[in-house]
DNA sequence: TAAAAAACTTAGTCTTGCTTAAAAATAGTT
DNA sequence: AACTATTTTTAAGCAAGACTAAGTTTTTTA
């Protein structure tokens, strides 16, 4: 109950357990999540257990709690609020705002919080595409999918890039890879190989890992009615 | 050196040291600012000085040494800064500027600190009329002078109110009391008593000790050659 | 289905920064 | 100059959050 016996450390377990998938997660997928020791985990999950803020039975994982759920989208909200004013109000780039954002996430109030988002005209989806959790908790539906299911051929617009390194991600705005952009997929290599893709300016071949983290939606369906 | 063994706490510590001046600070002091035990203020000088941050003789006060010194500028430019940008970029009112500066001053990146600068225009002093220290090291003079320390009569414009507590920022706002408004002082009561002083738009009283707090410059100088 | 491998937890430490209680040094007073 | 009062430091310990090493439990494999 009481958010200000919540340490920025906890924030960022039940964060990660979130990103990780509403499903069980592994200590494991924690550790190297988090780069900490299992043992680490370990011994956080038993206190975060303790505030009720996970469901956690020994040797078989966790997931979050109601209570715990809450903090970690608020903790995202703050993160993908405060990467939108970055990128918006202040001129960073896509790939310079995720350290930033990850130190200050923890640190900014309410009140700041209602303030950018106000500022931003209350907005849905942060500047990679991930959906910024309401304030009451509700989660802006993401109706992209990985550019690795997609058919060739096919005429796509980049909805998200589920990536976080900053060179990564910078390579990709100058290809052009960014959300918004019209795509077309030429190519898949068999055996989960390379994707090669046309965009404005040029063509891409793009490892399988990294296409996976790519979502798009189609441009438009012309073969049904209307 | 590496700035990133550098933690909150530290900072705080010598951010503290510069404010109470330039001279020896005793740990009494340090402890009551700081809300900490004196025990864990000896400690924690003894931490700065094997970092050779503070000059420290035990028994005798501490003072910042030239490191210190740039660290605790650059807290401060932190603080004033975010203080600043808050009020102008945000809107915030001047009166709830301090707790979000006091936690964001220690977790933004240098690049940020460089940004809002920029896009405020390098100011100089913030919304209290506080001088922002400039990046290499430089702190912009301040000319005013305390209230108390004028004479009856004298037209004058505030130029610095050097109190922190929210709910009296926000009296002496309601006031006009705030840095650039012009001023009469009407009277000052004998024993450090309450000053009297005229505004814009009314008479005020204050007590001796809030009026110590609020700087002044003459408006013109009347007397003396051109 | 039993042995080997992998994953997870427990036990014991370390560091940071704080605490209280007791001891030591400085300062003030007569 | 000596005694008391004040200030400061030392000592011991706590809580958070990490670590390594060792011991369990679960899973995989033969």
């Amino acid at each position: 109950m009481d958010k200000r016996s919540i340490s920025s450390s906890m924030e960022d377990y039940l964060k990660t357990i979130f990103e990780l998938g509403e499903t069980s997660v592994k200590t494991q997928t924690l550790a190297e999540e988090l780069s900490v020791s299992s043992a680490s985990v370990t011994g956080m999950l038993k206190k975060l257990s303790d505030l009720k803020l996970v469901h956690y039975e020994r040797y078989h994982g966790v997931s979050l709690s109601k209570a715990g759920r809450l903090i970690a989208l608020e903790t995202l909200r703050h993160h993908r609020l405060i990467e939108t004013y970055l990128t918006e109000a202040l001129g960073y780039s896509w790939h310079e705002v995720h350290d930033e954002a990850e130190k200050l996430e923890h640190h900014i109030s309410e009140d700041f919080e209602d303030r950018i988002a106000e500022l931003l005209g209350h907005p849905t989806y942060d500047p990679h595409g991930d959906p910024i959790p309401q304030r009451d908790g509700s989660v802006p539906v993401s109706l992209g999918k990985p550019l690795t299911e997609q058919h060739e051929q096919e005429t796509l617009v980049i909805t998200r890039v589920k990536e976080q390194k900053g060179d990564v991600l910078k390579y990709l705005a100058e290809h052009q890879l960014i959300p918004g952009s019209e795509i077309t997929l030429i190519q898949k290599a068999p055996f989960n190989g390379p994707l090669t893709i046309k965009t404005s300016r040029q063509t891409v071949a793009l490892a399988f890992e990294l296409a996976k983290l790519i979502e798009v939606e189609r441009l438009a369906v012309l073969d049904s009615s209307s």
